[in-house]
RNA sequence: GCCCUUGUAGCUCAGCUGGUAGAGCAAUUGAUUUGUAAUCAAUAGGUCCGCGGUUCGAGUCCGUGCGGGGGCACCA
């Protein structure tokens, strides 16, 4: 007798043991035909694991996040037995589901060329239709060790290897020539993956993600439930390449690279004036809220940076410079040290306490070449920085004060949807425990306080104190993790910063390292594709064009956007010998927002007929009207 | 840094197995004077990423360097 409990409460008994299979049959025969897997007292099982004692039972399909990754590891398997079918002597390693879909590394000395992948997709579909059944082993762990060994697949033998010896090693098949160590679950037969999936790119992976180790290939593919998802993800994809930063900021004339300096950013005039609005715009909210801005040498002795730590930490990302009498600089790749001697200068009291200090500085970091990427990883950069000397009971009523501006300003870009990262005291870390632990316990007070939703990264603190790490979600769904505030044990001690407190004792402050965008750089690159370039008016470099129907108004038209300029809109007239269809779609495929028109009708009423970025309804309006709107839309407050 | 891939006009790209470069758009000039997403025509435009090699001959093949792209590793 085997009582089955469903998850919604029901009971159904029957005489013998059963299978998840038998199960399913039971309930419903189209529940049966969706059936992939399912749970015995949550844990996941084959559907033909024979339950033998009373168990609560949930059978899995496409529908349920499990099904799907069953669904995906199973194409995973597939496309491993499909590359070994096709190309003998490569060997497997390891093929984990992940977000979206699926991988496995292979070892073989040829490549993989985009023509294999073709084929190898052709064959797992043809291993679908053939519908193979799947066939779990238990094996003994010398056995399937020399097994492994014997058919050449050593990688496979040296997972088994460093499986606890406690641990049970299932062995599925998958029709009568494949096999695989697994831990599974898996589909009954191959058929149940279906033909939603797609091999996407190969790229190489290093052996058990070592870069010391030899590098395998991998093979990417996406896999859903149906076809529909998978389309619907396909576009998706589609949809971020069209928002590529580096294809919108050629595109738009906003910046370039190029190979004599990669990784560093040539701007032009209108990336260069959205650049300046953002700081402009920073300096305006940082002056609000009580920072002092300063700026502080690129260039700086390499004594300086042995004593705050990061020749020896970070010397490898570090530029330096001989210079003829043999002395080393180095160009500087953080902030922190310069203000420091800032603050250095004169007595500070507690008084002083909190002394915030901001510094748009510029900084260079020797990144891997393989690390470059546009706008979003460069070799220089600017950050928004601001270094907060406080003490420790100030760490908390700081933080909070940070974390409100961050996401004030976020809000005002548009980025509404923010969650936190906190990180507490890793492994290898500088100061006392007792120290630790009040400025951890003073941060996580600060993340709670913001109500935000928050995750807590054990162990992936700085060296020298605690995190936060704010990441926005973009229009698309994507995270990019911009700001940053550290809580600092470390460096204003090293570089013997003090304050004289209340009893006349000098103490050393803590250090608060906040940056709200990070990178100016990265940051526009997330505006740029968050907004499909098309940017928000008072942030547009370009904000509006003006078109005469013909040149008998370029005068009129080059009066207005004097008028414009004035006031301080970012404007230009178009005066090329074109018609103004042409004009018209020229200047909205460069997304500029807003497009006056000029003609006989606006002569006569000193008027401009306005005509917004992907909004075909016109608008007439008296010109001085228009400026008043437009000059207030220019700031940032009432967007 | 590592693996794969890629580099042709300002831009997007074509150029089969080696036989001295081609299109569209942009630019320039001329005509047209246009009322809401491409008016017509003519002209000009190239160290085919750099260096070396094979060859009678290299954009094309080989080697190497640099850059770009996709991943891996890295992101203090």
């Amino acid at each position: 007798m085997t009582n089955i409990t469903l998850p919604d409460g029901k009971t159904i008994r029957f005489e013998k043991p059963v299978t998840g299979s038998q199960v399913a049959e039971k309930i419903s025969k189209s529940l049966a035909k969706q059936a992939l897997i399912m749970s015995v007292n949550g844990e996941l099982k084959d559907l033909y694991h024979i339950i033998k004692e009373d168990s609560s039972v949930k059978i899995i399909t496409a529908k349920d996040p499990e099904g799907l990754e069953v669904i995906r590891h199973d194409a995973a398997h597939i496309m491993a037995m499909a590359v070994q079918e096709l190309y003998p002597g490569t060997q497997v390693t390891i093929g984990p589901v992940i977000e979206n879909g699926f991988y496995y590394d292979f070892a073989r000395k040829e490549p993989f060329t985009s023509e294999d992948l073709n084929k190898i997709e052709k064959r797992m579909s043809e291993i679908v239709d053939k519908d193979v059944k799947t066939k779990r082993e238990v094996w003994e762990r010398e056995k399937a060790i020399n097994h492994f060994k014997k058919i050449g697949e050593k990688y496979k033998a040296e997972i088994i290897e460093g499986i606890p010896k406690n641990e049970e090693l299932s062995i599925y098949h998958h029709g009568e020539t494949w096999h695989d160590l697994c831990r599974g679950p898996h589909l009954e037969s191959s058929g149940k993956i279906g033909k939603a999936f797609k091999l996407t790119k190969v790229s190489g992976a290093y052996w058990r993600g070592d870069s010391k180790n030899e590098m395998l290939q991998r093979i990417y593919g996406t896999g859903w439930a149906n076809q529909k998802d998978l389309d619907t993800y396909l576009k998706r994809i589609e949809e971020a390449e069209k928002r590529d930063h580096r294809k919108l900021g050629k595109e738009m004339n906003l910046f370039h690279f190029r190979e004599e300096s990669p990784g560093s950013v040539f701007w032009h005039e209108k990336g260069w004036s959205l650049f300046q609005k953002l700081v402009d715009y920073m300096r305006d909210r940082q002056k609000k809220a009580g920072y002092k801005e300063i700026n502080t040498p690129e260039i700086l002795d390499r004594s300086l940076w042995e004593k705050s730590g990061h020749w020896d930490k970070f010397g490898e990302h570090m530029y330096t410079s001989t210079t003829p009498d043999e002395k080393v600089f180095a160009i500087k790749p953080m902030n922190c040290p310069g203000c420091v001697q800032v603050f250095n200068q004169g007595l500070k009291s507690y008084r002083d306490l909190p002394l915030k200090m901001s510094e748009f500085g510029k900084v260079h970091r020797y990144e891997p070449s393989g690390a470059l990427h546009g706008l979003m990883r460069v070799r220089a950069f600017t950050q928004d920085d601001a270094h907060i000397f406080c003490t420790e009971e100030q760490i908390t009523e700081e933080s909070l004060s940070v974390t409100n501006l961050i996401l004030d300003i976020y809000k005002d870009l548009g980025f509404k949807n923010v969650i936190l990262k906190y990180s507490d005291r890793p492994e290898i870390r500088v100061g006392d425990d007792k120290v630790w632990d009040k400025s951890e316990a003073a941060l996580l007070k600060a993340v709670k306080a913001t109500k935000l939703e928050y995750t807590i990264n054990k162990g992936e603190g700085a060296f020298y104190g605690p995190k936060i790490e704010f990441v926005l979600r973009d229009a698309i769904g994507r995270d990019w993790q911009c700001g940053t505030l550290q809580v600092d044990l470390n460096l204003p001690e090293r570089l013997g910063a003090t304050f004289v407190d209340k009893d006349g004792s000098k103490k050393v402050p803590v250090m608060l390292h906040r940056a709200l965008f990070g990178s100016l750089e990265r940051f526009i690159g997330i505006l740029i594709e968050n907004y499909a370039g098309k940017l928000p008016f008072w942030i547009s470099p370009l904000q509006i064009v003006v078109i005469p129907v013909s040149d008998e108004f370029d005068k009129y038209a080059s009066e207005v956007v004097g008028k414009l300029r004035n006031v301080g809109l970012n404007c230009e007239v178009d005066l090329k010998n074109h018609n103004l269809n042409y004009k018209i779609r020229e200047h909205s495929l460069s997304k500029v927002p807003v497009l006056l028109i000029c003609g006989k009708k606006e002569v006569d009423s000193d008027s401009v007929t306005i005509r917004e970025l992907d909004n075909k309804k016109q608008e007439n309006m008296k010109l001085k009207d228009f400026i008043k709107k437009y000059s207030a839309l220019n700031q940032a407050s009432l967007n």
